[in-house]
DNA sequence: CCTTAGCACTCTCGCGCTGAGAGTGCTAAG
DNA sequence: CTTAGCACTCTCAGCGCGAGAGTGCTAAGG
């Protein structure tokens, strides 16, 4: 248990470190932040915290600025308080994407140009994942000889378009007839559901290899596998504002961050299960990539089921309680967003 | 007409200016271009073509650099040559690009990372303007009440999906008379002859309001109206490498570019006519914005119809010969596919 | 025992100076 | 017209210096 007036100091620190990046020190934090105490007190408190580890000194003799430990603190800190979200922000969000509402991907473009553009980081999005959404809809269209377009709508609104080749020319009518019968045996159910339900069938079915339902089954089999959800990302213009990225080494860090999309998918996937918003700090990333970065992610759900992930990607030097809040606000309005439209559905 | 000596001392110190980001001067010519002239005479010469406006100073006694105007006699003199596709190059496209023929967004994404790893540039690419692509197909999807997906497929590939809305409830039996009538009639024909054809019929039958011809056109009449293609961009990572863009206000200038995606689609779009590579260089660009970068586009096409445009956009210190081989042998290597996905179809 | 004042110390940062180096323009001779 | 020679200009890296900020330590005070 740490004495309380240490935490204050400590909280001061991060606090005024965020505000303005230089690095602070004893006299400033007794005068800013009202202690009854003289700067030389503060400096031992200071030099304990260093001790511990939530604190270091750029060089001899400049103030201190925050470790990742340091930030932790701060963070867990504020996620006490529990009252992340802005009513106005809200508002002003569903104002932005209100004309947007139709498709899930130029919902969730649109949503991390508003999460960059209200934060100053990155803003970041993951779409739902197919496999976990429920189909509405499949399609079959013929494109060329032996040349499929499948397209699949989820009650989620995402749709998704896939070529595939198959071995015989089918014509378009048996297309329909192979797309009616998928419909009516998988409509309701999510893709994962379905695909297991495949490898099933084709199991039992091996026999009649030339009917019907074989035929579509083959057809579905190669289609149905997704390699993830897209990824959304924005606001590179925002964060080369910060004095953070001032120098071209992090500009380099934060670009490759951005065109690895791999990277920030297996980020965001790791995070998806987990409810309400998460912070993960510098070096708690797991990719090194991302050492000197800071991510406030949170997941969208439709209903209770979380679908997807959104969040905000910046400097350990974050304004965290900014960000958890637009974050927070972000996710909730998707939220609504996807519920509702699950909701008055259900009548095809 | 220049005299030729003079010609040759430009191209030399653009050349070497190129090959190297210092400015270049004219014991170096001598020295590393051959000329059996002293540094004394080439000095008057590179005098001459300052004042002529080809090359600047950057400070007093400092080497040479050329101008915008300098860079452009420079491709001008390459464009004499001609012999800008190369066969190694076209067969590592390919090879890179085989796996992913498919649909053209995923093509061209891929192709612009291509572009940008070849040329160390941004790669760009603008995928064909729906309206002057071939219809090859119009399917609709009951969604919700009121609201129905329009799923078009291009004979070139490019899959449109659009969420309408419309203001009755139709079934999707409705629906598909609907398409049926719209397949038959429209089929083949591009976007735009259709949407003029549709207004035309809009006129004329004003009075049967309520037939199925006319339900199938006021659905029509929203939803073929697109902005523009797709605009990919990629290789910012290559970008940040180059000397060129050590310093932060260029870095925010082309990143800015990147994120101003309508300033790029409107760009490309005016060259989009053009036959052939095009080389537009710093302040040619009308754009203040790219006023220091250099764009080396070409388009690739159908069969003889230009379709899209593909390029790279790099500092007007740029590897000009590099970029035009690269840009012209993946345009053609784009034409060769789009052509040969329309050959052997039209038997639908 | 904790707090505070005082003080010496350390480190960064901006400034101006300097000398080396590179390249020029000009002039006068070939 | 070309070239050698020379004075001149400008950048750049390195250096020293002083100001400023902040620290750690010590010793005195509550």
């Amino acid at each position: 248990m740490i004495e309380d007036r240490i935490q204050k100091v400590l909280w001061a620190v991060v606090d005024s470190y965020i505000l303005n990046p230089d690095p602070v020190g004893s006299r400033f934090v007794t005068k800013k932040y009202a202690f009854n105490l003289s700067p030389a007190t503060i400096r031992n408190i200071m030099a304990d915290l260093e001790e511990m580890g939530f604190l270091r000194q750029p060089h001899t003799s400049a103030g201190r600025i925050p470790t990742d430990k340091g930030y932790r603190f701060y963070v867990d800190s504020l996620a006490q308080r529990e009252d992340s979200e802005d009513p106005r922000l809200y508002h002003d969000l569903s104002e932005r994407l209100a004309a947007i509402r139709q498709d899930m991907d130029s919902l969730l473009a649109e949503t991390t140009k508003t999460l960059s553009k209200l934060s100053h980081y990155l803003g970041v999005a993951l779409s739902p994942r197919p496999e976990t959404s429920t189909l509405s809809l499949i399609s079959l269209v013929r494109y060329k000889e032996n040349e499929v377009v499948l397209i699949l709508l989820t009650e989620e609104g995402i749709i998704k378009n896939k070529f595939i080749r198959i071995d015989q020319d089918l014509t378009q009518r048996d297309l329909n007839r192979i797309a009616e019968y998928l419909n009516a045996e998988f409509a309701g159910r999510t893709i994962d559901e379905i695909r297991s339900k495949i490898v099933r069938e084709m199991r039992r079915d091996k026999a009649l290899c030339d009917s019907l339902i074989a035929r579509a089954i083959r057809v579905c089999q190669e289609a149905l596998f997704f390699d993830h959800g897209n990824v959304f990302i924005s606001g590179l213009s925002e964060v080369l504002g910060l004095p953070d990225f001032s120098d071209l080494q992090r500009i380099k860090e934060i670009s490759k961050a951005i065109e690895d999309k791999h990277l920030i998918i297996k980020l965001l996937d790791t995070l998806s299960s987990t409810a309400g918003v998460k912070v993960v700090i510098g070096s708690e990333n797991s990719a090194s990539e991302m050492n000197r970065l800071s991510m406030v992610v949170s997941t969208y759900k439709e209903g209770d089921r979380p679908i997807g992930t959104i969040g905000v990607i910046g400097p350990t030097r974050m304004d965290y309680m900014g960000a958890i809040t637009i974050v927070d606000t972000a996710a909730k309005f998707l939220t609504r967003i996807m519920t509702e439209k699950k909701g008055p559905q259900k009548d095809v």
